[in-house]
DNA sequence: CAAATTTGTTAGAATACTCTAACTTTGTAA
DNA sequence: TTACAAAGTTAGAGTATTCTAACAAATTTG
């Protein structure tokens, strides 16, 4: 059985997986903020256990075993941040610390409870999809608001970064998943946007805002 | 900050000060099922973080502080019991393995939530009192349903023992938390009793049964 | 009360996870 | 294509938690 540090390790494989493509050892270790040697060496033991690939100087994979595993925990992490949200009045901005520390509960029947009371879901808070019990991971292609141009009107589905603080900007703004944002204008010299949606005629979002909400290129007319 | 290990340890160290008095090392090494140098070493490290009393050969005591974390850490558990129970749809037979695990979440407001959620609820599923924020304990004064004498009715309101298979024995009985019992006949030879309940006309329980239920000496008249 | 038993302590060692320092391999770029 | 930089590995060590073996103190008991 994975210890509580072996699973982070994996889930950090996880996601590296889907960012980069390819893990590297450095980004292992940047991940967990933890020295070379230290990730090299839970590697080698997380090779022992059969989780990861790993040939001496070359990339890491995870193997099957290893990649379930992970999509297991991340699925735990997102389902607990949904409950945390829509059963305990948290707000997304919350969530993630707990769900940090409750991915690691062993307990099929209480992330099953969760899954029910629920509904099953298909996405957490920020929009992530949480993997299903099968741990394959639904994985929408969304882009970033960036990359639309004015006269287009989308819907904000997930977000590419899920920092509080970025989450505190956006509950400021009361800039929501679900909601659907209208692009005004692109200003040429800093790439900011002018929007508007519920509430919000007119609202400017700098570029760094912009790219990272994720957007459905085509949302449902009215 | 304790860790997850000394946290059990501090609970142990309050459950033993209460179900015996006095603690000994033994205790202690028995309750957490490690060696007694184990018990010994780990007891040394909370002295020095000035979480319990300890002289050379001399029994064992909680500082102020550490019943103070031992309260708050078994007030988690409780919480959780209760949580499981009636906002997840556990059995009462279930849930303590997992509340063993979520006690050591941190998160004052996962708990706090919890608390409100289940209405300030003072006791577990089990029976056993909920610590208030400041680690008050209220040690309500049941007695085992083996001091009651036939023709006595009595309210079931904790038990002295909340393993598993005793769990399941009396949800198999029907006998739950809260129910009035008649007491109808004492048998001599082995102590067991003849009781009559909601649905359970006539019903007996072995000594071991009796001596672990505790009911409350003077239930309301109806 | 002296022997036997129980309880507590010390010493020494193992495993898990982490670090820094030193070294090697790989990839890049002049 | 050699030199420099980046990435990866090895060696050696520290903390936390646990163990067994050996010993010492305290308690119980005949
Ligand atoms: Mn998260
Ligand atoms: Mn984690
Ligand atoms: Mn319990
Ligand atoms: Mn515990």
């Amino acid at each position: 059985m994975a210890s509580l540090t072996e699973e982070n390790y994996l889930k950090a494989l996880f996601n590296l997986e889907i960012e980069k493509g390819k893990i590297t050892l450095s980004d292992l270790a940047n991940q967990l903020q933890v020295s070379l040697p230290t990730a090299n060496s839970m590697v080698k033991s997380l090779k022992k256990q059969d989780w990861v690939h790993q040939e001496k100087y070359k990339p890491l994979a995870l193997t099957l075993s290893g990649r379930d595993l992970a999509a297991s925990i991340i699925r735990k992490h997102r389902l607990t941040e949904m409950f945390l949200v829509k059963m305990m009045n948290f707000g997304w901005e919350e969530v993630h610390e707990v769900a940090e520390q409750i991915e690691h509960v062993h307990s099929p029947k209480f992330f099953q409870r969760m899954d029910e009371l629920l509904g099953h879901p298909t996405v957490d808070p920020h929009g992530s999809p949480i993997p299903d019990q099968n741990g394959k991971l639904e994985v929408a292609q969304y882009s970033p608001l960036t990359q639309t141009t004015p006269g287009q009107r989308v819907k904000l589905q997930g977000l590419a970064n899920s920092s509080s603080e970025f989450l505190a900007y956006l509950n400021s703004k009361e800039l929501f998943l679900g909601i659907t944002v209208e692009v005004l204008s692109k200003e040429l010299f800093d790439q900011s946007m002018v929007v508007c949606y519920p509430n919000h005629p007119k609202e400017v979002l700098s570029e760094k805002v912009a790219e990272r909400l994720l957007v459905q290129s085509a949302p449902e007319v009215s």
